[in-house]
DNA sequence: GTGGTCTAGACCACC
DNA sequence: GTGGTCTAGACCACA
């Protein structure tokens, strides 16, 4: 794992871990790293990975089995997913949009945005 | 003003000139409040105020005649126009873009993103 | 059994244990589980029952006859009776009249407590 | 501040500010101590005080104004007591119900608890 | 072996 | 001056 300069190192891991969860690499239920055993793998302090997996713990990401280890929850990525919709709509997408409109961007400014939306909307047709 | 957690207060100031500027509430040529002002005016330390102004000095938005105040410079608003618009595209739209697919947003989750790009296409026709 | 988070798990079964005997779902001369067999239903480790049953076995609970198995002790009940009202009236009951003042509960908040004083009322009346 | 010995410092440290705010000894928009000034002063590592203002900033108890210092949250008390008298319904009084009923304490047992609702009854009559 | 707390001390950005 | 993160290392209880 690469670390980038100016982001808590705790949070990219948490970061790195929802990826893992959401890209289906991580299963519900698994069991993951011993907090040591990633510490040593990352070349990161114990602290900075319990204070990584207690965060997540308290999202309700992970569950904590005393003297066993940490693994993924049974509901983690519907857990994921709520966390994310709900900060991106009350956190992301309100400076956008003001952005948007502040530098009066239009339609063909925006066109691979509107792209990806699309593709979103066909991806859910195929799905029902 | 209200600031939020975990963005530098003198960046947010600047954010919030910006916008006044882009927005046509302040103009080209206007007297910015002074220093002490401004720094009464939102509770907030002089110096960072100060920072804020030295910074948008820096980017060309202001201009400082001594003894005197600062004044909105006289491009700001093209110079503006053309630094965000390019920030935008580089820097913001690409994770949200990301995102969006991720959370597997579409166009109904998404109305008000789209209600807004639709404004703008009318506001440009006006102008026409 | 559901085992709490911040609670010892030897103690946790020690506590369903004497809950057992006093509520008479287990009685004196009674046989308890084998270590093994309750390790395995609670899917527990077995030093921790082990450590659990050793502790009752001091307290006078439990009785252990070799290569038998451990068995309810004879005056188990009256000995746990003194030994957990005893506990209650020093250990358990002051911090709980302290919250109980701070936050200002009354009657009406309380009124379950209330009603499971009056029922054990009724009982001892019903013995006599 | 003293201590006990089985309960985290930091919890202990968070307990004792709640009863600085419950009793008004600490007043709503009050600076508390820094975490450099308060570790200094209780003989406790810096880390473990911020542990501890972490903890109460995200209960919602204070707030932090960067590069100035931590203050006492304006709805710190109302949001303190609706935390604590769920705790107390939810954690606290289940297992002392079921307590309760197991060692068939009656109300000659319970007299000073009975004593203390009977008093906070009276309080809100006065203020009503 | 596991998680969890605490210390001591460094370094950073911000006010 | 303030908070905030990270490290290195010790010590503990629990499984």
């Amino acid at each position: 794992m690469n670390f980038s300069e100016h982001k808590n190192i705790f949070l990219q891991i948490r970061d790195w871990m929802v990826d893992q969860i959401l890209t289906g690499k991580l299963l519900p239920g698994d069991k993951i790293p011993s907090v040591r055993e990633l510490a040593a793998d990352i070349e990161v302090n114990r602290n900075t990975v319990m204070r990584s997996y207690a965060l997540m713990e308290e999202e309700g990401i992970l569950e904590n089995k005393r003297g066993i280890g940490f693994f993924v929850s049974l509901d983690a990525k519907s857990t994921l997913l709520n966390i994310q919709r709900k900060e991106f709509f009350t956190e992301t997408l309100p400076p956008i949009l003001h952005q948007i409109q502040v530098l009066r961007l239009d339609s063909t400014d925006l066109k691979s945005l509107l792209a990806v939306i699309h593709f979103n909307d066909n991806k859910h047709e195929e799905e029902q």
